[in-house]
DNA sequence: GGATAAGCGAGACGGTACGTCTGGTCTTAGT
DNA sequence: ACTAAGACCAGACGTACCGTCTCGCTTATCC
């Protein structure tokens, strides 16, 4: 659960836990209900059916109270969505390919989930012309998964998978690319092709993202159909 | 540009050029005018700030006459966007990687533009709710992309590079995976993450794509040090 | 009925019965919704508790065609109002003394009504603030009253209780201080000592008002124990 | 200044001198400075933009302390009023016409102050749905200008202008009928016609209220056009 | 060439949500 | 007990668009 903050929600919070706030303390209970509520209200009503509104009733809470603490649906949903990313953990199942496969599933999985569908591409969208929306995004969702990608490295580094890093930078680079096409291709198929991510394609998926590293075909049992000496296009 | 007609946009339109319609005809110049101030409007205001009311204003059209021939907002800028993706064409370039490399690029170019930026990724979160409008962005939008894919394929398998299909299925599979990693990556890239696709990663990224085509490393220029020595291995 | 032109209902209307009116008309019958549940919603709730929704609810319209017809709470409740003193006529019925006491009556039967009292100084108070609300008030509702004033004049000149007019703007200015004399006497006694105005006030005050008339003692049967003997002194 | 009882300001104030409140005693200076800031906003704002929050604002002193003195903002203001009313005086000048016209300005000066026409009516339009309030404004402002009139009779009495009371109710009532006269007619010059009680209307006014004393015209300096034979209408 | 039919612009209309404001109550900590 | 500060619920505010409708007018084809 992301903090609220008393007054500014989007930037660093120093709560010098010394300085006590003033008056009456905010009810704890009530950020989790609008976040509770702001994910079933997205997942019932999508995206454009969420309303402030609604969500203050859903949450049986003032509409004042919901924009005390996040000034717009934007921020709300970041908060609210971002929750359902945190529990995404990097497995570590003794070799690269099963993580990387394990990692897409998960990931897969979070973005069927409906409130995960309403919001995911419309917070993407607005996020496209606000760049203070878009910061947040990348911290509260986007950064957090990357994390992911940064341990599977740093635990195939450490089971001789990978070399380890030389050169900081193109170690960054590396990351995001590799980020970007699995968070990328994950997200298209499911919520723009419209079809699921299944075994078979995550197999041949994590496949395709793995061939760097070998100049040989996958192991037999993997390689289906498209690997008879060539793999694609 | 989408054709107009008379009453149902989205469903086949016979048009048997024999039965002339009735009345007084639409002006075909208004079906421009409205689809240009909508791209114009949606790069001015973004998708949410985008409302038939402003799309008819700049048209300098009544809101009826938008009305009329666009049921809504969502259908109006899926063939507003359409337009923009006429124009992608695969090149022949003589080699895969430099093909590959080209058509990335100029869908890199095409996600630059504002229009697309704010229409994009919020017509693919309406699209997550509306099978309807989801087939329909299929249909012009994304569809018309994949076909690129197929046709580099082709143009691969003429040149030798690529082995040709045996497998119907197979190579259908294999054509939405290389699709949707190539536009989810991209659009992950330029619209999420908000860095352009460079030069220097639209290399990697082939790279990284072509890499089941060969066990050997990639041109040594392009190889950097994520890989050195460790793509063989 | 106030009318209600289509866009400014405060200034003149020429309504160039030519200029035939662009776009859909509105509907008149709207208008007297609107009027009609303004006053009974002044009624019930008052001043106070009046509220555009409210008045739209009640009248069974958009809170947005309350809106376009009037501006404000202001404009709406002046002409609500104004349509209750149209009513408001001048008796003749052969004496000063009879036709003052009939109109001091209909005016105290009026600001007896529920809907008068909720609103008529409520309105007095904002026209205080607000010069074009107070200009409008004069304009609907006192000017009106003054004019009985000024009819009861001539009817009273015309059977020789008064002298005919000599100077024109003393004339005004006595109208002006009869006028202001009977409204605030009997608008202090309703509203403000909130004691009914009751026939032997009536025949009090209208007895104070005349006095001026005549260096006689009122008729005898008006004249009750207050005066008794000692108007004269 | 009316007094601030500990915690109903409304009902008799027993105010025990004896009964010492128990824990910290209420701070005096602040009841001032909410009737101040009370004047002051109302001047400034009117009665619509009057607000308890601004009120607190302007006087220093936090929302819950104004509500803990006064119930709600028509208690307030009429403290607050009730405070300008206090300086109301009877002359007494030696004659009764000369003692009206007076109380008549010091009346019309009264009510040309800004926080008295922000607040006069509108407490007025209250009053008429509250009768608590009613009462509460006739004891806190109205009686004591009765009072006035009452002095006023007392004074010309005892110069022989006016004879002495015989009928106790008869007098009473006649008191009753000047005062509503009086104030009726200055506030309506005033809040609603908006023009000034000037020299010569307070004069023709009076003379008009001391017809009933003479048989014969007034005194002509002051007798004006409207004089002749005839007063009005 | 007059009927028929649709296109078109303008604006009324009933709705819904917006984000803000105020009122009045409550819950803290500190005096 | 009191003050100051601010959270909290409730609900009105006036605005913006929505998508539909009702007009008067225009522009075509068809009989």
């Amino acid at each position: 659960m992301r903090p609220s903050p008393p007054r500014r929600p989007l930037v660093a919070l120093p709560t010098d836990a010394s300085a006590r706030a003033k008056g009456r303390p905010r009810n704890a209970a009530t950020d989790r209900a609008i976040l509770d509520a702001t994910r079933a209200a997205l997942a019932d009503l999508g995206w454009g059916g969420l309303t402030m509104g609604q969500v203050a009733v859903r949450a049986g809470v003032a509409k004042t109270t919901v924009y005390r603490r996040w000034p717009s649906k934007n921020e709300l949903v970041v908060d609210a969505v971002a929750d359902l990313f945190d529990d995404l953990e990097m497995a570590d199942l003794g070799s690269l390919r099963a993580d990387v496969e394990a990692v897409v599933h998960r990931f897969a999985a979070l973005l069927s989930r409906p409130e995960t569908q309403a919001a995911l591409l419309a917070l993407f969208a607005e996020g496209t012309r606000d760049p203070l929306l878009r910061r947040r995004i990348r911290e509260a969702i986007v950064d957090p998964q990357k994390r992911l990608v940064r341990q599977g490295r740093t635990n195939a580094q450490a089971r001789g998978e990978l070399p380890p890093d030389q050169d900081e930078a193109a170690a960054r680079e590396e990351v995001d690319l590799i980020f970007d096409t699995i968070a990328g291709a994950v997200e298209h198929r499911i919520l723009v092709s419209g079809q699921p991510a299944s075994e078979s394609w995550v197999r041949r998926f994590t496949t395709l993202l793995l061939a760097p590293l070998s100049g040989l075909p996958p192991t037999p049992e993997q390689a289906r159909p498209e690997q008879a000496g060539h793999r694609q296009a």
